[in-house]
DNA sequence: CCTTAGACCTGGAGGC
DNA sequence: TGCCTCCAGGTCTAAG
């Protein structure tokens, strides 16, 4: 589920709930949810933390302790919910997998249907890319260092698909599915291009549309095609795809029938006359 | 280097 | 209702 906007959607969410409390217990129900050292140790380290600060590297949270950095990653399904007692619905407490206690008498409580979603605590680090869970991690989409050249540096000798290439996270960190398509559209490509293919001004283009798409998507709090919410509140930028998830529809540019295709075996849409191929 | 399939998980939607 | 197949905002691994 979550991609960029989404993450800081949550990140944002987070902060306002829980900033400067304190963790006076936890108990994690799902021992995969802990990544990188057995539940039990995470349960004990993370109890009587403070959580002092709230970080977003990718698709990463990084919440900061008086002691650790605690590094969350929800792949598809995962949420945090901060609720006054443990879930009453029954689908939901089915489905949580750790619960944080706080000072102020509330619950942080990790909820994720498909398990997939991970958390690792580590020593803070003075630059999270060194934590192991990050360390495959290239630029956030929204960091400065990230430009047209930095993007053509990177791919211009590789022969994959450029969609390929904004989904790989060590390229760029913080795109996903959703915002993949719509960043080929953006930028006038066909998800299909070969990366070698591209020049600097292609390049410039994409980190240009992707800045803006993934910019304009945190202020709608994120894209809710599913499943995803924070704080129980959907997101809206689902309002305004242009080809994600269009197919049949007319292109808001040209009209063409936005198509649907495989890229890497993922699903893709894109508009067959605005996205050339190159 | 690149692609593909399969794993990890669960549930919703649609076909019959 | 039930059973079956396909699908899902992600990522990792093995194999060719």
């Amino acid at each position: 589920m979550p991609e960029a906007p989404e993450v800081e959607t949550v990140r944002r969410t987070l902060e306002r709930q829980l900033k400067g409390h304190q963790i006076t217990g936890v108990s994690i129900t799902h021992p995969k949810l802990a990544d990188n050292m057995p539940a039990s140790e995470m349960e004990e380290k993370l109890t009587g933390e403070h959580l002092n600060a709230f970080h977003r590297l990718g698709k990463y949270l990084i919440l900061e302790t008086d002691h650790y950095d605690w590094v969350a990653h929800m792949r598809m399904e995962g949420k945090f919910l901060v609720m006054d007692e443990l879930p009453e619905d029954e689908k939901i407490r089915k489905h949580t997998h750790a619960v944080f206690d706080l000072d102020n008498g509330k619950k942080l409580c990790y909820v994720d249907t498909r398990k997939f979603g991970r958390m690792d605590l580590y020593d803070k680090a003075k630059d999270f890319h060194a934590l192991p869970a990050l360390k495959k991690t290239g630029l956030d989409v929204l960091d400065q260092k990230l430009t047209g050249e930095a993007l053509y540096h990177r791919i211009h000798k590789r022969n994959i698909p450029i969609k390929t290439a904004l989904l790989d996270q060590s390229v760029i960190a913080g795109i996903g599915n959703i915002y993949a398509d719509e960043i080929c559209f953006a930028a006038g490509l066909d998800p299909r291009s070969v990366c070698s293919h591209l020049d600097v001004a292609d390049c410039t283009r994409i980190v240009q549309a992707a800045k803006e798409i993934i910019e304009e998507a945190i202020k709608h709090k994120g894209t809710t095609i599913l499943t995803f919410s924070s704080d129980n509140h959907p997101g809206e930028f689902q309002n305004f795809l242009k080809v994600h998830v269009q197919e049949g529809k007319p292109c808001s540019i040209c009209e063409s029938t936005i198509e649907r295709i495989k890229v890497n075996n993922r699903s893709t849409y894109l508009c067959p006359s605005c996205q050339k191929l190159k």
